[in-house]
DNA sequence: TACAACTCTGTAAGCGGTTACATTTAGAGT
DNA sequence: ACTCTAAATGTAACCGCTTACAGAGTTGTA
């Protein structure tokens, strides 16, 4: 049901010259009469000719084609499982990543790690005839791998752990944010002990929090028992399910817990609401990233920003630039977050005014 | 920085043999001798040969790679515009897709089109030289396009308006779903005036669920006053903003709201409290997805469950299944729904029960 | 009109694999 | 040792396009 689609051989048959020269009017790179080109572009119109972006890929080394890797939990032959673990910041990240690419003119290639087996250096580089370029998310590979990656491809870290000496790395300043936060919450609030519900474990990025939140606790003289870490998942079941835990658990609580995302912030208040915890009243929460649907939550949530699809567009032109020009990248490229400071924290909301009478398009402009 | 990854001309030479064998003792298609297959895999082990998937894929006419198509906000040259339009149900389908494609074996190609200028045919028929199969989602071509796409390469519509006479369609029984959502509203709440918040006009999925709920409220004797379709584009800001318009108009509310996804309901409950009105004592907000987080809010959403990821799994099946098989595929592919009805219509929480001490991979088999 | 100097176009060799077909080799049978 | 046959390997064409190089055509000038 599919026919076989022309090639310029078949153009060049009907037009009466050779595959160069219809390769050549396709290109426009040398010159073509005038009259040849028509005949030519006569001859594709009409057997509906496209140019096979594969072939045109081997013979020129360069296929537009972006490759982005990231780590998928794991699925017990299950699809609820995913979509538990969906709509978190990765999606994001994904798309910004894949907007800008597509302005740049590439396509991206997803390819997920299973968490479970660890995707091995093969099928990475198996991938390195089909993209110009990969860019690893929350790095899974340790720094050898990310090094023997790089002689093969261009690679670009997206977050994770710290620097690598072999790629470019692209995240936002963890501790910064956690310094920010820590001090909002000890000078603003006078809050000494702490807890903090990290991701799931095998993501550097949550280890990067988690390690930058306690430096900034220490820092600041306030305390982080370890009964206090809870280990989370990314997802606010996990956030929920940890903090139940916590509390059956007779140590008292701390003061506050930061959440090393909105979604677990989320399921944490939950479970607190469920034991008569009111949040920021007996206990503050705080979340990260800055999802547009906790800040409907009552109590907003206090988190701090970051701009997961800037995170991907910043990878995808780093990723660009390395390709175009052979000239030095900055080796790492840091974002900035912010806190956002709203009510789950005690603080009054101080959430940018909400527009009282816009249209959807008026808004849309305004939200730059 | 890069160095030329070795082919197979390399590993035959250092291994002593014809191109052709190191082929075969690549695929162990017809039989290599044991030891001269060992000699190859030496000679490939000591150049980390590692095949180039796009010269087998122009060789073998078979890639190994899916495109998933959708369409994207327009960007105002503005990443903040994707993100406030992110964490939507369109990567949750995304996900999904990705999760079995790689369980066939396959990866997803991501192609956006921008919703400001529709791709235009050849973008996308630029990709079946790169890909096996497309997936289309939430349909964004017209049936003779779409026809004139399926001539040249399997395409599996996801979602979108009513089903094509050229393609194998996806979806959801929107139908059937808002029957039973305006069959719940009715007799049970007694609703007869009821209102619809849409998603982005040009979303065909968007336009599917107003007419069926048109249909189910006029089949069950209830009224839609057209004041009361409110025109959003999916995201929360959007509910809230056209939420907000409607309650400084003189014209009375009606009992009811059903929207389009969940994050507009989430908007939408957010004007109306903003007014001082209550969710759901002065009015019911419905929603639709059953994304995770809004089952935390308060008050939790009555919606529609549907499983994106399975949609975009049942999806990829299908492709799959139409590409490996040439034997006739089911035209039409419809999956259920299921009402979840919660607090927000002012019916008990009937949400299953939370897990009370579960650590998260107890909670995360569970979920299934 | 002849010849240099361009401008166009064609030929053919890749890009890195697969695979039909031809050829060599090995092992069995006598 | 010597066919005979099947198994193993090699040769070369092909997938669809780009591009270096060569050849043909065109134009201008003397």
């Amino acid at each position: 049901m599919v026919d076989s689609p022309p090639t310029i051989y078949d153009v060049a048959k009907l037009a009466g010259v050779s595959i160069a020269t219809v390769s050549r009017a396709l290109n426009s790179l040398s010159s073509v009469r005038p009259s040849t080109r028509a005949k030519v572009m006569a001859a594709m119109d009409e057997l509906e000719f496209v140019p096979n972006a594969v072939a045109r890929g081997l013979s020129r080394g360069k296929h537009w084609i972006l490759g982005l890797v990231f780590t998928r939990a794991t699925v017990d032959n299950n699809v609820l499982v995913v979509e538990e673990a969906s709509l978190l910041y990765t999606d994001i990240v994904i798309r910004g990543a894949e907007t800008r690419a597509a302005e740049h003119g590439y396509s991206l290639l997803l390819s997920s790690a299973d968490d479970s087996h660890p995707s091995g250096m093969n099928s990475l580089l198996s991938l390195s005839g089909t993209v110009d370029g990969l860019i690893l998310l929350d790095r899974v590979l340790g720094d050898e791998d990310v090094a023997y990656l790089a002689r093969r491809i261009p690679v670009v870290l997206l977050a994770g752990r710290g620097d690598s000496p072999s790629a470019v790395t692209v995240r936002v300043d963890n501790k910064q944010a956690m310094r920010s936060l820590v001090e909002h919450l000890t000078t603003v609030h006078d809050i000494t002990r702490v807890g903090f519900v990290s991701g799931a474990s095998a993501s550097p990025d949550s280890v990067a929090r988690v390690i930058a939140f306690r430096e900034a606790i220490k820092g600041s003289g306030g305390t982080l028992d370890d009964v206090d870490v809870l280990d989370g998942d990314w997802t606010s079941a996990s956030g929920e399910a940890v903090m139940q835990a916590r509390l059956n658990r007779p140590e008292p609580l701390p003061q506050a817990f930061a959440c090393a995302n909105d979604q677990m912030a989320v399921g944490v208040i939950y479970a607190l609401n469920v034991r008569g915890l009111r949040v920021p009243d007996d206990i503050i929460v705080t979340g990260f990233d800055d999802i547009t649907l906790t800040r409907y939550f009552k109590p907003a949530l206090t988190t701090i920003r970051q701009s997961g699809s800037l995170l991907g567009a910043v990878a995808v032109d780093t990723l660009v630039a390395t390709l175009d020009a052979s000239h030095e990248i900055e080796r790492t490229i840091v974002l900035p977050t912010e806190l956002v400071v709203r009510g789950s924290c005690g603080c009054v909301d101080e959430t940018e005014p909400r527009l009282t009478l816009a249209g959807v398009s008026t808004l849309r402009s305004e939200a730059g």
